[in-house]
RNA sequence: GGGCGGGUAGCUCAGUUGGAUAGAGUGUUGGCCUCCGAAGCCAAAGGUCGCGGGUUCGAAUCCCGCCUCGCCCA
């Protein structure tokens, strides 16, 4: 929030400066202004000096110098300017700026940390999209967190979230679903059966058979049609994604079925679209996309010569669809298995006309669990894979959540089970939560010892100059600017990073300042300092799906 | 063979889009509870930022080549 009006006022210093002809405005947009990691360059750092150096081949210290007495013009902002090194430019804002963060902190509570900068633009987040094949395995639950945190992230910010799951109940997959549920079920009857080759081998689908034996006893043994089981596993097993996904606390806003694609006809409206415009052709008797227009190092079939189209244009399909739909702007989490469709999918929006620039595919890498210092082998066809439910069973949804959210997506994720199970100081989650829990309890200590905290616009604030409290107040000066990047960047491991970095602020300031203390006034101001970072750890809590507790 | 992602402290990972002396957690070693919650704090040790070139005032960050791990494609 400091950030963002210093940030105005060096645009506006620029500005003048290139009307007393100090420069030119050749380094427009070019120069930033940073937090420096060593507190000894003042609260705020910018290149300008620098960057207009190198654009006009000046001496830097000599610009910066002009600099400085243009930044001398805004007092209530600027308390000292200094030039250091090869020309950088270092401000120290005054105390009181940053005492005067506490109460806008308190005054907007739950809303601190939240802004409008979305406009309310509608945006879709599409992730999980799982196949009901089987439960969730832990790669799953790696997605379903990063996308709802996203999510979050962006209806903080002010957005239009529609959050969307998309499926196909038709495909080869399902068929064998449907192909293994009935071999249980046969097997349950003590009838003849031939499992599927590549069946689904779970325990999870002998439940379903048994609950269709139990439903219909044996009245589906003569029935040759796969149909009953496919449907029957796949109400089953999305109920049970569903459930396992509330346990999360992640819902979605939607469904979207692929099949519906070909029920409405909107591949073949598709292939019409790109027919029209000379973007498709027949050879060897499939129907083929001119991707080479797209600079693609080859053409790619559309539709394969059994008739039978290939992924690619249901998602080309599903995707013209999202932009009829009206939204502004979507997302999609995928795996880095799907890394292949992204190219071919942006193609063919940009090919029907739509601006593909409006389309951000997030690519995380795989999970990795470890348990007792060595990997966890896993395999889908064997079912050998963990679930999401019995990581939960576990170690519960707080910690799960934030260990899946701990690493950028680019990065695989180690998932250290031992550390994860461990209730005790070495688990960051409760490093976090405990910050949080402290200072509920300190609120708490202050009620019973009669320390009444008073009314916030009565409090002292001056009093509180202990570098420590400093500290404290420009990192929660910065959180809604670290919200506001984290969103846009769809990064919300940043939000991790930055309330384990207040955690560790914070524990250190209470390590050496009693805020329950003998003076009266500085008791009231601390204890307003305790409240505003108390509200920040919450909101941080909250925004990436974690409980703050007030007890642990 | 091609595409994408990773390679930073013993281990797991950040690094504010090119900035000043590269950070955190964990592990190791040593300290701190009469006192608001020790699930906490303080201190020390720990680095060829995969390798080699290039761009410039300045590179973990950008460009080229190579090595290596993961995923995908033919």
């Amino acid at each position: 929030m400091i950030k963002a009006r210093l940030r105005e006022v060096l645009n506006n210093c620029f500005t003048v400066g290139v009307e007393k002809g100090y420069w030119s405005d050749a380094a427009a947009g070019d120069y930033n202004l940073e937090v420096p990691k060593n507190p000894a360059h003042g609260d705020f750092s910018t290149n300008l000096a620098m960057v207009m150096a190198g654009k006009e081949r000046r001496n830097p210290r000599e610009l910066a110098g002009r600099l400085v007495e243009l930044l001398g013009g805004c007092p209530e902002l600027v308390e000292r300017v200094e030039i250091a090194g090869p020309g950088f430019v270092n401000i120290v804002v005054p105390t009181a700026v940053w005492q005067a963060v506490l109460p806008q902190i308190c005054n907007e509570d739950t809303a601190f940390g939240r802004s409008r900068v979305g406009a309310g633009r509608k945006v879709l987040v599409e992730f999980v999209s799982a196949n009901p094949t089987g439960p969730l395995s832990v790669g799953h639950g790696r997605q379903a967190v990063l996308g709802d945190a996203i999510a979050r992230l962006l209806a903080a910010v002010g957005y239009d979230v529609t959050r969307e799951y998309y499926y196909n109940d038709a495909g080869r997959q399902m068929r064998v679903l449907g192909e293994s549920t009935r071999a249980r079920y046969l097997e349950l009857l003590g009838l003849p059966f031939t499992f599927p080759e590549d069946g689904y081998q779970g325990d999870y689908i002998v439940d379903i058979a048994r609950q269709l034996e139990s439903e219909a006893g044996d009245s589906l043994k003569a029935v040759v049609e796969v149909t009953p089981f496919k449907e029957k596993a796949e109400r089953v097993i999305m109920d049970d994604i569903n459930a396992t996904l509330a346990r999360l606390d992640i819902r979605f806003d939607n469904y979207f079925n692929e099949h519906t694609l070909y029920e409405d006809g909107k591949l073949d409206e598709v292939v019409a679209a790109l027919r029209d415009k000379g973007l498709v052709y027949e050879q060897d008797d499939a129907v083929w996309f001119k991707t080479t227009l797209f600079g693609h190092d080859k053409d790619r079939v559309l539709i394969k010569s059994t008739g039978e189209p290939t992924y690619r244009l249901p998602d080309i399909a599903y995707h013209r669809e999202k932009f009829r739909r009206g939204f502004d702007w979507m997302v999609d989490i995928f795996g880095s298995d799907h890394i292949a469709t992204v190219p071919d999918v942006l193609a063919g929006v940009r090919a029907l006309g739509y601006d593909d620039a409006k389309v951000t595919v997030v690519l995380h890498q795989f999970v990795t669990l470890v348990r007792e210092g060595k990997q966890v082998k896993m395999s889908t066809r064997k079912a050998t894979f963990v679930t999401v439910d019995e990581l939960l069973d576990e170690v519960g949804a707080d910690v799960a959540r934030f260990f899946f959210l701990m690493r950028k997506a680019d990065s695989q994720l180690e998932f250290d089970l031992d550390l994860a199970t461990k209730e005790s100081q070495e688990n960051p989650v409760y490093y976090v939560q405990y910050g949080h829990a402290r200072l509920a309890s300190i609120q708490k200590q202050a009620v019973a010892k009669g320390a009444d905290r008073g009314e916030l616009a009565a409090v002292d604030l001056a009093l509180l100059v202990e570098s420590e409290e400093l500290t404290l107040l420009k990192t929660l000066a910065a959180y809604p600017g670290l919200v506001e990047g984290a969103a846009q960047a769809l990064e919300p491991h940043r939000i991790i990073f930055f309330l384990q970095d207040l955690a560790g602020q914070f524990h250190s300031y209470y390590n050496k300042h009693r805020i329950i203390g003998e003076e009266a006034a500085l008791t009231r101001a601390r204890l307003w300092l305790a409240e505003a970072v108390r509200v920040v750890f919450r909101n941080g809590l909250n925004l990436i799906g974690v409980a703050a507790p007030d007890t642990m």
